[in-house]
DNA sequence: ATAAAAACATGACGCAGATCATAAAAATAT
DNA sequence: ATATTTTTATGATCTGCGTCATGTTTTTAT
């Protein structure tokens, strides 16, 4: 399969922050232009379709990127601190948010007016260049999801999702999970109970191991196979 | 539903080339670093996972842009002319083709040589700027398509396809389908069979017309709820 | 014109995974 | 501590849709 090196993950950690790129003067402009934000577990960040009068960038915590969905919403992301969220509200023509964000966990947002973010990138190339990087890694993993969501089975697309969570977010192989089973679904798009049916199906084969909120990965390799077959 | 507004078509035409945005010199430049390929029905432009030398601009013809699977690949968009194709691409890190492209019809495609089109975002802002805008208005109909082809039934996913026919690609209610039911079924993420039984049930139903190539959508009203409940 | 190959069509069947019902365990609130 | 809500868990049942088999029509090649 050419397309099982697509990256299937739900996040990212862009190795390089876009503000270095800017001069002690822009960056000086970003902040006196911006607001640092307190969110409490659980509360909301930004809302699908209001107005997006701001770039965001996550200094601290832990995020669901979602589209509002009903019965159930879809999880774009889990994005972690030191990410800029609501970057694909910088198109003219449409200044909503196309997603809402929530928080897993205590989150600190900065703020950045748009027209301020705007000007940057009209005025630094260099920067409208790391952007379009960023945005472009963003893309590269959607579709991989896309893929992974269309194409594979229940087991695979929880496979993904775990092996995603151990290598790009928590970078360990044990760690507790802010996310319920519930979470896990919209992320890999099927019900709530097939997720609790698949997670004890890997532990009973011994793939993972799991109580309550704490998780192990045992067998990377037949979990990497299991993602792969789909 | 808050996010029935959602994009979910597959095509989109940029009512601004980008291209206008450069200098009388910078377009020479794009002229002469760039060059023309024809194409007949059914080639492929570009092959997912192998290098990206270059950005495509599509002069002429329709193509579809899709991820390779085992055993069925699934269609990205369907992209008209007068667009960049490839754009995605521009990750440093990443210099391989995301998608592979394949033809419709006879297609002239202008190939601009990477290291040129990079050059030109970073000394030409408002270029950049432009870039940004047509990538994220990309994104947004990908997330569209995401949450059509992830929480809608297969009516619903059909349904959605045929309007975004009707409107973006063909631009009446009438049109020849260069595509094949095997397209669609790639294009909804369904199964042949299943998008000829649908396509039989919008007749039988009078909500479409259809004999071999063409289509004739006779109950907008009727196609748009169908979208929208899914 | 004729043959070969795609594409289209339709019914029968099976199953992956959703839904429903019920209950235990954890988390949260009072 | 105790009550209430949320989350996790498990079995029973149902169904949307894929798969398979078979045949027809359309397109392409010679």
């Amino acid at each position: 399969m050419p397309y099982t090196d697509l990256d299937t993950c739900v996040s990212f950690v862009y190795e390089l922050s876009c503000f270095d790129l800017l001069t002690e003067e822009e960056r000086e402009l970003v902040n006196t232009q911006s607001v640092l934000v307190n969110y409490k577990k659980g509360e909301m960040v930004c809302k699908q379709g209001s107005f997006a009068s701001h770039i965001m960038y996550l200094e601290k915590g832990l995020v669901k990127v979602y589209l509002e969905g009903n019965p159930k919403d879809l999880i774009l992301t889990i994005t972690p601190q030191k990410n800029l969220m609501g970057l694909q509200s910088l198109y003219e023509g449409n200044n909503t948010f196309l997603y809402s964000i929530s928080t897993y966990t205590e989150t600190v947002v900065r703020l950045i007016d748009i027209q301020i973010f705007k000007q940057l990138l009209k005025q630094n190339p260099q920067f409208a260049y790391r952007v379009i990087n960023i945005l472009n890694e963003s893309t590269s993993q959607s579709y991989g999801r896309f893929f992974s969501l269309t194409q594979k089975q229940l087991h695979g697309r929880l496979a993904d999702i775990l092996l995603c969570l151990s290598r790009k977010i928590f970078k360990s192989e044990t760690f507790d999970l802010p996310l319920t089973r519930s979470d896990l679904s919209e992320l890999t798009s099927m019900s709530t109970e097939s997720v609790i049916r698949i997670l004890k199906d890997f532990k009973d084969d011994g793939i993972i191991d799991i109580s309550n909120k704490s998780i192990s990965l045992l067998d990377l390799p037949r979990l990497d196979t299991i993602s792969k077959k789909g």
